[in-house]
This record gives C-alpha cells, structure tokens and sequence, in this order.
DNA sequence: CAAGTTACCTGACGGC
DNA sequence: TGCCGTCAGGTAACTT
C-alpha cells in the first residue's frame, strides 16, 4: 500500500527512465478509475510531448511535458507504475500505457481502481495544479511542518491523534501504516486528543515521524532497485514493521499482547503500556 | 464546523 | 469444491 515512501521510491526510480523522453502514444484500458480517464486528451495533450520533470508531492506523482501540461497520478491502495519493454504482454489491470521513444512503456497497473490519473492542460496547469495541492497540508519534511504549525492545527481538535495525523489536509503523505508506526515509536496512545499533547509531545512525535519516513525510503531505495520489466511483480517492500499488523503478538519493547481497534474507521495497533492513554512517558 | 461514516473496487482468506 | 461474508485502505462526499 503506497503512502509517502513508496511513492516517493517509485518517483525516484522512475525518473532517469523517464526523463527527457518523448512520449509517443496513450492507452487506455477504459476502465474507470477513482475519476474517468479521457484517453483522447491524453493523446491530444502528450502525444510527440517530451517528459521535462518527475517530482512527487504528498502520495502523488507529478509529471511534466514540455508543452506545460502537468499529469498527476494517484496509486490509491493497490496502484503501480513501471517501465517495459513495448512489446511485452500488459497485465491484467494495466489501465494507461505511455508508449515511449525508446520502445518502452510507462504502464500504471491498479487491480482496485482506487488510484486516479489527472490531467491538468497546458492552457491551465500551473493554476489548476494549485489548486489541486493547495488543500493539502505541508510535507514532513518541510520547513513549513513545524511543532507550531501542528500545535496550531491541533488547538481545541478532540479527534484522535491517531487520524489527525492521518488528516492529509494537516500533513501530507502519512497513511495508516506509517501512523501506527509514528505513534508507537514516539510512545503516543493512538486515541489521545490531538489537542491533548504537549510541545514536548509533538516535538517527539515529528522527528519520529521524519525518521520513520526517511528510513523507508532509504529501506526502498535499496529494495527496489530494477523498474525496468520489474516493477510490480513482488509488490512493495516489507518493512519490518514494529507494530503494524501485529495485534496478538508481544510488543517488541515491553512484551505485552499488542492491542487491536479501529480508531476513525481504520485499523489501529498499539501497546497499552508503551503507548500510555494519558499525557506523560512510560519512560 | 468538527468529526464520524460510507462509497468506491478487487482479491485473499476463513468458515461452513 | 464453492459460496458467502469480511477485510484491506486513500480520498471525497456525505451525515450527524
């Protein structure tokens, strides 16, 4: 399941295959995904157009061409992309193919149609790409997700923290994966209030988050390191999660049974002990 | 307006 | 063997 990581290692690994390279035609499986795709302004807009830049910002790919389109690609729960030879047989759920000028195919490959394919046209792409992103909230990374910023968005927010940090309009990229992981290593209860936690608290919290972050990317990058005829065949990688899919199991740190529930409709794991309900460390 | 719930989609898996 | 229910999860639209 792609969440910043991810995206960000396929937005790297596919980059030198992409870049200055001209694309010469569009298909499309017909299929529709979390919004339609029109393949004929695909075409219309990307056919002969060379590829000028590959960035990713929160789970999305952002891909220019040199007319000044901009094409934003969401991989949703199951989405992929990968380069292959032209000549190779699609998969099943290969839903758009970029016919390179090299013989090659940018495939984006989606088994549950979750992802979504967008395309914002040269006449308008800076304005409407704006648009698109400026509801959604800074990376982790930047400057601009700070200890204030958060304490901020979190001031008189009851909800949990757990899906505050999940809100991809407070912060960018963070999905129910890396969320579970962020919280039991900052030794944070998932239900507390967000506005519950101290600066103390929230400092802990988002140099863990960075950490847990860039240690999968750095995990990935290792990983995945072939995305030509490759990518998609063994998923993504497997983090060696601490707390992430492990109800039942003794907790790595103290040893006692990992605690299951849903919190805000997602499935939420935790360590009573570690991961203390009220403010303070177990520490 | 905050926060919780549901729809979208397919495949894997467990129970019978 | 096969059928059915449940679950997985990002996002947006919807309800409370």
């Amino acid at each position: 399941m792609p969440e910043l990581p991810e995206v960000e290692v396929i937005c790297q690994g596919l980059l030198p295959h992409l870049m200055h390279r001209t694309i010469i035609d569009v298909r499309c499986s017909g299929k529709q995904l979390r919004t339609p795709v029109d393949c004929e302004e695909l075409q219309r807009e990307l056919n002969e157009k060379q590829i000028v830049n590959l960035t990713r910002r929160a789970k999305y790919l952002v891909l220019k061409t040199d007319n000044g389109a901009t094409l934003v690609i969401h991989l949703g729960m199951t989405g992929n992309m990968g380069i292959f030879d032209a000549e190779s047989a699609t998969k099943k759920h290969d839903h758009v193919c970029w016919l390179l000028d090299n013989n090659t195919e940018l495939r984006f490959n989606d088994t549950r149609r979750f992802g979504a394919v967008r395309l914002f046209t040269a006449n308008n792409a800076a304005k409407e790409e704006k648009k698109f992103f400026s509801a959604i909230g800074p990376e982790p990374f930047s400057r601009a997700c700070s200890v204030a910023y958060l304490m901020q968005r979190a001031a008189h927010r009851k909800q949990a923290i757990k899906s505050f940090i999940m809100d991809s309009h407070v912060v960018a990229g963070i999905g129910n994966i890396y969320a579970n992981e962020t919280l039991f290593h900052s030794r944070i209860h998932p239900e507390r209030p967000a506005s519950s936690l101290s600066s103390k608290e929230w400092k802990r919290l988002l140099t863990i988050m960075r950490k847990t972050l860039k240690h999968a990317i750095k995990c990935g990058g290792s990983t995945i390191n072939d995305f030509v005829n490759a990518s998609g065949e063994g998923g993504y990688f497997q983090m060696n999660f601490r707390i992430y899919g492990k109800a039942g199991e003794a907790c790595s740190c103290c040893g006692l049974v990992i605690s299951k529930k849903t919190i805000g409709g997602r499935a939420s794991f935790f360590c009573e002990k570690c991961q203390p309900k009220l403010e303070g460390s177990s520490r």
